[in-house]
DNA sequence: TGCCAGGCCTTCC
DNA sequence: GGAAGGCATGGC
């Protein structure tokens, strides 16, 4: 086909990087084949055994921006072995789910996507975010089918607190109308996100109303590549209760988790968190 | 019906 | 600084 492009991959794992719940827009359309949208475009790929197969509506540098996105540049075969060695519930946590790539989503929506997740389950976050891009976003026309990008800051300049609730984002909405202002008028500056120091970051995110520290790390996680942070919602809190506290009603508090994970899961602890979610949530629901 | 969801904000000690 | 309560909304 021409217009589609092929890219060899390695230690990657399609399926546990879309559904693992890091990223909301995207869809599956037959088994190991999803369409979404990252940034400026319409991406439909498909994966077969070390390939993957690409196609856009704007071929125009694709194999990069997948490159980037997917973080297919980093060696996930090392960096899996070295996580596994460090105990057994996460080798067998890698074992399920070998492959699953920590995204590098665009900074602005997953900012926005993460304000909407708190407190709310991840269909309905994917469902706003979904209605934003619709209301707000640019169309986009893929092999006849209508798609929206996730809109700019500016492209919801004049969005209020009541056109936000009605898209299904509930108390949230005046904490994303906060931010996209913060945004616009540089109290909080994109531009300035990757110089700063994860400590630094994880502060400045803070700042934003709605973004707390589980929040912030999210982001950080999953649109800043700081592999470092292990952000704790109920479902890893869970987890972690169950296999390093031996308790299984959750009492354990999340400072000990984390005071936990940073002593023991090193660099690569947010990796090793994404791969404990998704075999939670594998086996729950 | 009541509880839960990738928590955070506000209020009150 | 830490605990308690409230918060929109849809699914189960």
């Amino acid at each position: 086909m021409m217009n589609e492009i092929k890219i060899k991959v390695n230690c990657f794992n399609l399926k546990a990087t879309l559904e693992c719940g890091q990223c909301f827009r995207w869809n599956m359309i037959n088994e190991n084949e999803y369409i979404g949208v990252i940034q400026d475009r319409v991406i439909k790929i498909k994966q077969e055994n070390d390939f993957i197969y690409v196609s856009s509506n704007n071929m125009y540098d694709l194999e990069n921006v997948v490159r980037n996105y997917f973080d297919l540049d980093r060696d996930y075969k090392s960096i899996e072995k070295e996580i596994v060695k460090i105990d057994e519930h996460i080798k067998e946590a890698v074992s399920n789910s070998s492959g699953l790539r920590n995204l590098n989503q665009p900074f602005f929506e997953c900012l926005i996507s993460y304000i909407i997740s708190a407190n709310n389950n991840i269909s309905r976050i994917s469902r706003s975010v979904n209605a934003i891009s619709k209301e707000y976003g640019e169309k986009v026309i893929f092999e006849g089918n209508e798609y929206y990008l996730f809109p700019t800051a500016n492209e919801l300049k004049n969005v209020s607190v009541d056109d936000y609730r009605k898209l299904g984002v509930g108390f949230r909405d005046r904490y994303i109308k906060d931010t996209v202002s913060k945004v616009l008028n540089c109290d909080f500056n994109i531009n300035n996100v990757d110089k700063l120091s994860t400590e630094a970051l994880r502060k400045e995110l803070m700042k934003l109303k709605g973004v707390g520290q589980k929040v912030a790390d999210c982001i950080m996680l999953f649109s800043c590549s700081r592999r470092e942070v292990f952000p704790i919602d109920v479902w890893v809190e869970r987890i972690m209760s169950i296999l390093y506290f031996k308790n299984n009603s959750g009492f354990i508090k999340k400072k000990d988790i984390l005071l936990y994970a940073d002593k023991n899961f090193g660099e690569n602890a947010g990796i090793i968190q994404q791969h404990l979610f998704y075999n939670i949530r594998e086996k729950m629901i």
